[in-house]
DNA sequence: GTCTATAAATCGATAGAC
DNA sequence: GTCTATCGATTTATAGAC
């Protein structure tokens, strides 16, 4: 994956956190308005930096999208190695996974799942495999280590297919406003995977 | 749902086919390229219309895509319809049902799934349940009546289980650009029903 | 009734002030 | 080094010619 770190400017930033803060307006605004219809103007407002500023800090906008998306797969990967950290077994970390995914439903109820509606958008952008797909692998490959651990043979098939659950369910539940859609999916899965 | 057909000009359109020709180019271009980034410009020309042109026979871009809408959810009961008058048993559409989504995994693994990718930028765009929200019920309460009348109690919940996966999939396969993921999901989804 | 020419608005990006 | 003022491109929408 591209380290956006190396494009901030040389001995910059270090007190203001300006560079922080657009990225941090960016991923939450991506998840909310979308990457098409949010604007350079909407992160740096968000951010409470002058409009044209953000050029300081990013080349283009494709630049402040990138560095979202980066920091966005740094945050799950270090959401899940707590979860790694946190449970010890392989069923344990799975069903936290699932309890994550329920206790946020409204949330995506509301604006369906921040890396699911990335990837859709971002794949109408570019027209080619993008930047998201490296943070859609980030949770794929983390259920493939559980289900390998479990000792099934298919972990890489079983994890697509639990990632697939959640981001369907997410889509239907944003997009009939149904954040029990969710709760149940996540619900039914515990429950095979105490059954395995 | 809102009867777009309504909004054309009386007695207009009977030979040239223009607003036809419109709302066809429209929905394929809504799903290769997303509706933000898909312009006036881009459907006139797909269309063989003059730009400008796109005003007489739509008030605005709004219309444009709830006209592409309305017709893609004509397009979708059209074809549940066909499966249902073809196959007798409420297993028998299930299987066909699954059987056209396996069939479409290229184009999905290229562009994700129409429905999807749709609800899933309108819900940014409006921030309220669209006229998407209608069309993706539209399979869903069709699934709905085939678990019904195999008998299950709990129908809906395995017609929302049934699209979900199918949306599911078909993001991944979009993300990872890999159409097998689809039709290994259809497959095993086809084994499921066979053991009910 | 149909379409051309153009307006109006938005947004990404830049040049240069401080 | 940081930001303000502005440009230029794009796109939706309209006024009016034919």
């Amino acid at each position: 994956m591209t380290d956006v770190r190396s494009s901030q400017p040389a001995a910059v930033d270090q007190r203001s956190g300006k560079r922080e803060r657009l990225v941090s307006a960016a991923i939450r605004l991506l998840h909310q308005q979308g990457v098409e219809r949010t604007t350079l103007a909407d992160i740096a407002k968000a951010a409470d930096v002058p409009v044209g500023g953000v050029y300081y800090y990013f080349k283009t906008k494709d630049d402040v999208v990138a560095a979202a998306i980066d920091a966005h797969a740094r945050q799950s990967a270090t959401a899940l190695a707590q979860i790694e950290a946190r449970e010890r077994s392989p069923k344990g970390r799975l069903k936290a996974l699932m309890k994550e995914f329920a206790a946020q439903s409204e949330l995506l109820a509301r604006y369906g799942c921040p890396l699911g509606t990335l990837c859709s958008e971002l794949d109408k952008r570019d027209g080619e495999p993008s930047l998201a797909a490296d943070l859609m692998r980030v949770p794929i490959e983390w259920a493939e280590r559980q289900f390998r651990a479990l000792g099934r043979e298919d972990a890489y098939e079983q994890a697509i297919d639990l990632m697939a659950a959640y981001e369907g369910s997410a889509l239907l539940a944003n997009t009939l406003r149904d954040p029990g859609i969710l709760t149940k999916a996540a619900e039914r899965y515990n429950q095979w995977i105490d059954s395995l």
